[in-house]
DNA sequence: TTTTTATATGCAAATGGGTTGCATTTTTTA
DNA sequence: TAAAAAATGCAACCCATTTGCATATAAAAA
């Protein structure tokens, strides 16, 4: 909870119940949409808030947009190695459950920008499995 | 020109002077949005119809959605050999061009879905580069 | 602590991609 | 050429996301 604080004051994004409520939230989940966070909230908080937070918390390099199975916007923690300055880095694949929809990053596979490819200026590489979690093949 | 009005004979969509200008724009394309179809016809064809007619392009595996800059639809015509009675595949990887918002598909990389993922079952995956084509560095 | 300033929030309304219902027109089929 | 099927246009809708503006809350200054 200090660390959730701290990192807010570093930030400095204001500690709003709210916005602190949301940072604690995205260290428990693995990957969040704004429906879901309205859904968590249960209505008790106004859906331009959420969308006005994820945008600060998204500036100030604590989350980032991953890949989600209906082009929807889904976001999950920045990892600290990979992003810094708003610079958004993803050298990791990504799974999309189409069962439960949920987005898991997958920190073990690597992602190599290195790729030269013939007739194009290379920056950025996506590599997305999708199919079913364990979670949801066993429920 | 033959061949344009065949493929809609075959697959039985009806040869309206619309959807055999599209199916041919789609030819010289590497892939089109709703916008630029829009843009392309100048407005003397209204967006419904564009849904539809693509809506029955990919039923009929003409056509089908390829990954997008900005996450709208975007289709490219269907390769012969990957795509067959509505079952679309993209064993192939793409590129997306940051300046003209272009999808490319890069037919020479094959995307195989062979990959064993612990916790998961793959189903897909894809294969997305991002960065700029020859054609907007050149320009 | 109080005042000032900056930031966050809620509400209403707008934006924009995509869809649906329905009447009309065009194509296909017989 | 007539009947059946498919395509089109229009208006209205759906839903994620954004914007303007007034109010409330938090941070910084005094």
């Amino acid at each position: 909870m200090n660390k959730i604080l701290s990192i807010l004051s570093e930030n400095k994004i204001s500690k709003t119940k709210f916005r602190v409520e949301l940072l604690v939230l995205f260290y428990s989940k693995k990957s969040l949409s704004v429906i879901e966070i309205l859904d968590f909230f249960k209505n008790t908080v106004n859906k331009v808030t959420i969308y006005r937070s994820l945008k600060s918390f998204e500036k100030k390099c604590l989350i980032h947009k991953v890949p989600d199975s209906k082009n929807f916007t889904r976001y999950s923690l920045c990892n600290k190695n990979e992003c810094k300055n708003s610079s958004h880095a993803h050298n990791h694949g990504h799974f999309i459950c189409y069962s439960c929809e949920q987005t898991f990053c997958l920190e073990s596979i690597k992602v190599e920008n290195t790729n030269q490819l013939d007739g194009y200026k290379v920056e950025n590489l996506k590599l997305i499995y999708e199919g079913y979690c364990n979670s949801c093949i066993n429920n």
